[in-house]
DNA sequence: AGCACGCCGACT
DNA sequence: GTCGGCGTGCTC
């Protein structure tokens, strides 16, 4: 067994695929799959992963691993596996499946040094480059010099060296325990003068036995002298330690216990204790409405978890993993819980995923990422708010985190838990079928009803003169909050001050150069923006067009309300919230967290309001326009405008006091705006499932989505016409190809886009056509700038 | 991806 | 005649 076969980490058509290696005696059965290698590739040095170790290969001449990167393997036998199979679900490298279940930290970045050998006599333009050091990095060098460095490349008296490192360090800290012991000590002390160095040393004797340096030299007031002094006198030693970065160390977390459960909770807790106890697969679905009390369900379900010894991983929505959830569960779990998000730095996440790799804790509660947590006993996999989009990954590999739980937990004969109030219409399909078990809890846990929930048709408003952004409704309920001092939360889609810039004289709107869509302004810095590519420009004074000054903005944006709200309640304090405000590291917790408490009467915000906010004095929800998304080309469309609708609705009366919802609509007759006040998701479901039915949609399909983007927009439709001419040769019956049509958005970042829309029931040679496509193109999707995108139920049409 | 090898144009 | 352009093909 002397062989291994490894995946190297170079992303590209002709290697993926196992390239064999020798194991060096140093080195022999040290070596496992799952473990990271680097090896000596063509004539650099990259980093791979040993997938096999064998006996023979097929190969004649056999390189050595260069060197192990861990003595225990990076992803085990079920992650390696998993790697493969995501390799066929979405159709990407190896070295991409395997990349994207691990921190960024381990990912191997690359450094090509110039060594110059000790002995070597150089001319003195050689040796001026270098500059009296050993190494050079080749990256730095100026233009030009490595003309006169490369003859002595070639023969050898300067040697280039690849280094290969990871991106993220172990951080470490310098320790001091004590040399000798504790009695010793003792009379050392004695026979010590300095004071100081008593001081030190008395530290250790109060039965500590190792302090961070850095700990007593604050503690003392004093400076790193009397501790060397110890340390040379052989009484004290200085060790580097390793430390974990812990993001919510200066957290303190009140301790909590289970609550009693109301007999719903009781039931779906039992169904899914079942299927814990009997170690068997399941996939639930957890219809509960907001404020049913899902999370004290899955935390006691959690419990069971870990009375069996088992581990748990729990799912939420990128942006709900707002303090509030972290504290529930490190407050049930202490220090049994890691955290993963994306608001950590690639240091903290390293650390977070160690102690998971280190079995140093058995729960975790992360974003989408954290699906692939290397626990390997899993018990149950959680997934809250399950039709969140942010759980499918829109870059290659493009995986929904839904499937790999489910191949999971499949794996580990352990249920996996799909909870929400408003569920993807698929997920909850497959409950009506039996794939997945349907559980319901229909009653707050508050016995307060469902807030009540106005419409108003914005159209009317306008009829009757008022042509400001708020109705004379939602302008009374605010009010009449700001008097009661309760809270109010408003929601728009749409950050920026408004949609578009257009000149009144010749109709001419603002667009971004790069991008088929229009600019939007924003008005702290006076600039316009483009969403997609960012660019952005100064607002010009004059039309660009026909050189008129009557520049107006149309539609409505959150610094627009912001400053609208100021002139109209000019006594309430505000808070806005959107990517603007809170891209600053800790700005969206500190926000949050001075409207808590209660330092603001009305919060303003897009979608990262939506979800979570659980605020007691909350009593008043408004969208200002909440047909912003359903006019979008999107099959669903209705269905997240429904989604997000319910889930903002849910802010309001959370706890002791009643709630109200004000919706502004222009199309208040359409179901998914109706359907929210009535509260009941299966009516929706059945309405809007009856839509999918009609235009041949998801559930009723499957949709692949194939976008081909190039510079030149012929070369884009070209392309597309090929693929889609190809696909209906091959399909099946049912199955419906649409395209070549532009994308929704036909030029992002200069290049143009166009698409072949896939619908099928049955298609099980789809990923083997489509395989075959990107091979057929595989050389101008590497320098000819052409790109295709594949994407297998997509979230998103654009 | 990188890097070498290899075959055609403008230069000491 | 050589230096260097980037097209082609390989990496255990």
């Amino acid at each position: 067994m002397n062989v291994a076969s490894v995946i190297v980490d170079v992303p590209a058509f002709q290697t993926d695929k196992p390239f064999d290696y020798l194991i060096p005696d140093s080195i022999q059965g040290l070596v496992r799959p799952g473990a990271r290698i680097t090896v000596p590739f063509g004539n650099r040095k990259v980093q791979g992963f040993v997938i096999a170790v064998k006996e023979t290969a097929e190969v004649e001449k056999l390189k050595e691993i260069d060197e192990l990167l861990d003595v225990v393997p990076v992803l085990n036998e079920e992650l390696l596996q998993l790697g493969f199979w995501l390799t066929r679900a979405a159709l990407c490298f190896a070295i991409s499946a395997f990349q994207v279940m691990l921190p960024t930290a381990i990912k191997a970045s690359y450094t090509k040094y110039l060594h110059r050998s000790e002995a070597s006599d150089l001319p003195t333009e050689v040796l001026a480059v270098f500059k009296g050091k050993e190494k050079l990095d080749l990256r730095e060098l100026e233009p030009g010099v490595l003309t006169t460095l490369k003859p002595h490349i070639v023969n050898g008296t300067l040697e280039v060296i690849y280094e290969v490192k990871d991106k993220g360090q172990k951080k470490t800290e310098r320790v001091i325990t004590l040399a000798i012991n504790k009695d010793k000590a003792t009379a050392e002390m004695e026979q010590l003068k300095a004071a100081k160095q008593k001081e030190v040393l008395t530290l250790f004797l109060q039965e500590k036995d190792e302090i961070p340096k850095k700990d007593i030299l604050s503690q003392l007031q004093i400076t790193d002298a009397p501790v060397k002094a110890l340390i040379k006198k052989g009484i004290l030693i200085e060790v580097e330690k390793e430390v974990y970065r812990d993001p919510y160390a200066e957290k303190d977390f009140v301790r909590t216990e289970p609550l009693p459960l109301k007999k719903e909770q009781e039931q779906v807790l039992g169904q899914i204790s079942k299927s814990i106890e009997a170690n068997k697969h399941d996939t639930f679905l957890l219809h509960g409405v907001t404020g049913s009390g899902k999370t004290e369900v899955y935390m006691q379900a959690i419990d069971k978890v870990l009375q069996q010894g088992k581990e748990a991983i729990v799912l939420v929505p990128e942006i709900a993993l707002t303090p509030q959830m972290v504290y529930r569960f490190k407050g049930r779990f202490g220090s049994l819980v890691a955290v993963m998000h994306s608001a950590l730095s690639v240091g903290e996440k390293y650390d977070e995923w160690r102690k998971i790799h280190r079995k140093e804790v058995k729960v975790v509660v992360g974003a989408r990422s954290a699906i692939f947590a290397p626990f390997e006993h899993l018990g149950m996999i959680i997934i809250d708010e399950e039709h969140e989009s942010s759980y499918k990954q829109e870059e290659n590999p493009r995986y929904h985190a839904r499937d790999i739980a489910i191949k999971r937990g499949e794996y580990h004969s352990c249920p996996v838990v799909l909870g929400s109030a408003t569920p993807a219409l698929e997920s909850f399909a497959r409950a009506k079928k039996g794939v997945y078990r349907l559980l319901t809890m229909g009653q707050r846990m508050n016995e307060q009803s469902l807030p009540d929930v106005n419409i108003v048709d914005m159209r009317e408003e306008l009829r009757n003169g008022n042509r400001s952004m708020f109705s004379t409704l939602l302008f009374d309920k605010i009010t009449d909050r700001l008097e009661k001092k309760q809270q109010t939360v408003l929601f728009l889609n749409r950050r920026g001050h408004s949609t578009f810039v257009m000149c009144r004289d010749c109709g001419y709107v603002m667009e971004c150069p790069h991008c088929d869509i229009s600019l939007t302004y924003h008005k702290n810095n006076q600039r316009v923006k483009c969403h997609y590519c960012n660019h952005e420009e100064s607002l010009p004074s004059a039309c660009s067009v026909c050189e008129s000054k009557h520049i107006r903005f149309f539609g409505t944006g959150t610094q627009k309300v912001e400053e609208e709200l100021t002139k109209v309640f000019p006594t309430a304090r505000i808070i806005r919230m959107d990517v603007d405000t809170t891209s600053r590291k800790g700005a969206h917790e500190k926000l949050l967290t001075q409207f808590g408490e209660g330092k603001a009467d009305i919060l303003l915000g897009t979608q990262m309001i939506a979800k979570g906010l659980d605020f007691p004095n909350v009593t008043l929800v408004g969208v200002l326009a909440a047909d912003t998304m359903l006019h979008l080309p999107d099959f669903r469309a209705s269905e997240k405008t429904y989604q997000l609708l319910t889930q903002v609705s849910g802010r309001a009366g959370r706890h002791h006091l009643p709630g109200e919802v004000v919706i502004q609509t222009y199309t208040p007759e359409h179901y998914s705006i109706q359907l929210t006040s009535a509260g009941d998701y299966v009516d929706f479901f059945q309405q809007e499932m009856s839509v999918r039915r009609l235009h041949q949609y998801p559930p009723y399909y499957y949709i692949t989505l194939v976008t081909v983007s190039h510079p030149d927009l012929m070369k884009a439709v070209h392309v597309t016409e090929k693929i889609v001419a190809y696909l209906r040769g091959n399909s099946g019956e049912g199955t419906i190809i649409l395209g070549p049509s532009a994308s929704p958005i036909p030029r992002i970042k200069d290049r143009y886009r166009y698409q072949c829309m896939i619908k099928y029931k049955q298609e099980p040679q789809i990923h083997f056509w489509l395989q075959t496509v990107l091979e057929q193109y595989r050389q101008e999707l590497k320098k000819d700038g052409l790109q295709i995108a594949i994407d297998f139920n997509p979230t998103i049409m654009m």
